[in-house]
DNA sequence: GTGAAAGCGCTAACAG
DNA sequence: CTGTTAGCGCTTTCAC
């Protein structure tokens, strides 16, 4: 049996509430006590109960992350890693534990998050993803639960997310492109279901279009955020009569997938074809040739999100939060797979 | 206040204790009290308070992950990625749920680790690293916690742990290195207080004695696991008057970094340098050239090791558990970084 | 400034 | 098979 706040109690002669008091940094407790206590608790090797706290204090200081259905299939785990990271440095900071959870379906991530929030475990909940028409996200804006969007809700404009201009973002790389003399460009989105490859198509769309360029459909292919799409992409790419002379692609993964088939196809980067893609992960400075890519500031959108949400947790007074759309800024990292100007065909 | 078992017992005209039976599936309660109770739970929107039930059955149903004082410097984080997935995957399977912590010193490992399990929030702790001297495990071994390492201790027996044999596959690697042709093999290791390093270390050294072949102090080279490590030990070795023909790196990253390295010194893998590290990563297979690696089965330590935890928790018959080293096996994938047979130099 | 008492929501003997 | 009772360890009025 552990230790507990009445033995701590009796050996230093006060009341159990007293000690309680000293715990909790009361004002109303004097100095010299509340040293005898803190001496008596750290001889005695006292360490409180954090369930009981929680069951009296009806709040957790923990936080839960929520993994998407399937992380390893959507998106390069380096993503995920810094999100994480992110949030677990911001959270643990501020004195707050952090759940991981996830789900095998829609209906288990539903019921995972529920057991959670209402059984009293979590405080609130960070979503690493934007799906369009989430369940979860329904769940948990209809049971007016504390939570944060690392994305953003197509559904709802009033609650908390943090994410990246995706449009301009997607504006910017291809406008790179555009400005290096780039005519026919191609786009390598993700799944049609996410929030961001909708936005990151639409951004590359208007800078064409104000570019006065051309879009074929033939030059947007819709793949996952693996090498094996990229790598795919590309071959169908490469045969077009009048193909892309430069490529936005979704993700960095999906840019070794590229830089792999255009290899075999004994085709020279940025020579014929230039490319651009997103997240900046630390490999795109090592590839062959390094990778011109767009950096989102992940582990910074985890730190942020982290932050919402504990600020929505302790502030109680306002039950809907007036909307907070918290937009990350975001930066193009030119490096050779872009620099070249237009090759000749 | 949400609905308390309270409340179900009086809609449904039993006592609170029927209610909590039903909930746990007591063996001599009737079937129709019982159908009653969850139809009376499922309309009130009935949760059951976890704090309140772990207050009183003295245990959580949780595990903490703890990370490395700063995962970010030293390993790639697909590593982590991939163990936490198993790990989580396998613990939510068995109805756990899984904390994420980490310190920003060792110091604050401990604390924290201290905290949560003193403190009655988790019922077990997985390490995720394996260092010489590790303060954490001497706190999680001396106060009989239940805990398992990733990895191996070089100070206790005693402990769970689920590991690579990292001697082995190191031995593996380099002898494939051998049977090509190789007479020069160096390695590039990771940081010397992490067993892992160690252990690869004393397997290539270990192989190349087998065979008969020389191995020079100056073929080795201490790092980190990040390409800059590896963009770093090529410009060395390869200035060497003897140089390797071959190379074992400990991590997939570090030779992204010597690949990177070598290309911009317009020497040809694996035609100049053959190479094989660890890891086996996605992004592997889609190198330029590929890369042979040692897949270890990263996701399959991460899920084993949860289930030794879990396992350990539930059944606490024993205070100092049984030695339980369980190896999870490795195999090299053979790919282009290496099937050239010995460069003539 | 400190103590006494009540109770957070649940489980687990002990009766019946 | 089910109800009664007594806490788990902590916080928090309300007194003094």
């Amino acid at each position: 049996m552990a230790v507990t706040i009445k033995d701590v109690a009796k050996k230093a002669g006060v009341s159990p509430s007293t000690v309680s008091r000293v715990l909790s940094n009361h004002p109303r407790i004097s100095a010299e006590t509340s040293r005898r206590v803190r001496e008596i608790m750290e001889e005695l090797g006292y360490h409180p109960n954090i369930m009981a706290k929680s069951l009296v204090s009806r709040t957790t200081n923990s936080i839960c992350i929520m993994l998407p259905k399937s992380a390893e299939e959507l998106f390069s785990n380096f993503f995920f890693m810094e999100l994480i990271r992110g949030i677990v440095t911001q959270a643990n900071r501020q004195g707050f534990d952090v759940l991981l959870s996830s789900g095998a379906n829609e209906k288990d991530e539903v019921e995972g998050v529920a057991r959670l929030l209402n059984g009293h475990r979590v405080d609130g909940v960070i979503l690493l993803y934007s799906r369009t028409d989430d369940p979860v996200v329904d769940f948990l804006y209809q049971n007016n639960h504390k939570f944060v969007l690392i994305g953003r809700s197509e559904q709802y404009a009033d609650i908390l997310s943090v994410d990246t201009d995706n449009v301009q973002a997607s504006y910017d790389a291809t406008k790179h492109l555009v400005s290096l003399g780039h005519q026919r460009i191609g786009f390598v989105s993700g799944p049609p279901d996410l929030v961001v490859s909708k936005d990151r198509l639409q951004g590359y769309l208007q800078a064409l279009s104000d570019a006065g360029l051309e879009s074929k459909p033939e030059w947007i292919v819709e793949g996952e955020f693996l090498q094996e799409s990229g790598y795919r992409a590309i071959s169908f790419f490469m045969n077009l009569p009048d193909r892309p002379t430069a490529v936005v692609l979704v993700d960095d993964v999906i840019s070794f997938g590229v830089l792999r088939g255009l290899h075999e196809l004994n085709y020279k980067i940025p020579d014929d074809l230039c490319l651009v893609s997103f997240n900046n992960i630390p490999l795109a400075e090592m590839s062959t040739p390094p990778l011109s890519s767009v950096d989102i500031g992940i582990y910074n959108m985890g730190y942020t999100a982290s932050q919402m949400l504990i600020q929505a947790i302790q502030h109680k007074d306002n039950d809907k939060v007036s909307t907070a759309r918290y937009v990350i800024p975001h930066r193009l990292v030119v490096r050779e797979s872009s620099i070249f100007s237009v090759p000749k065909v």
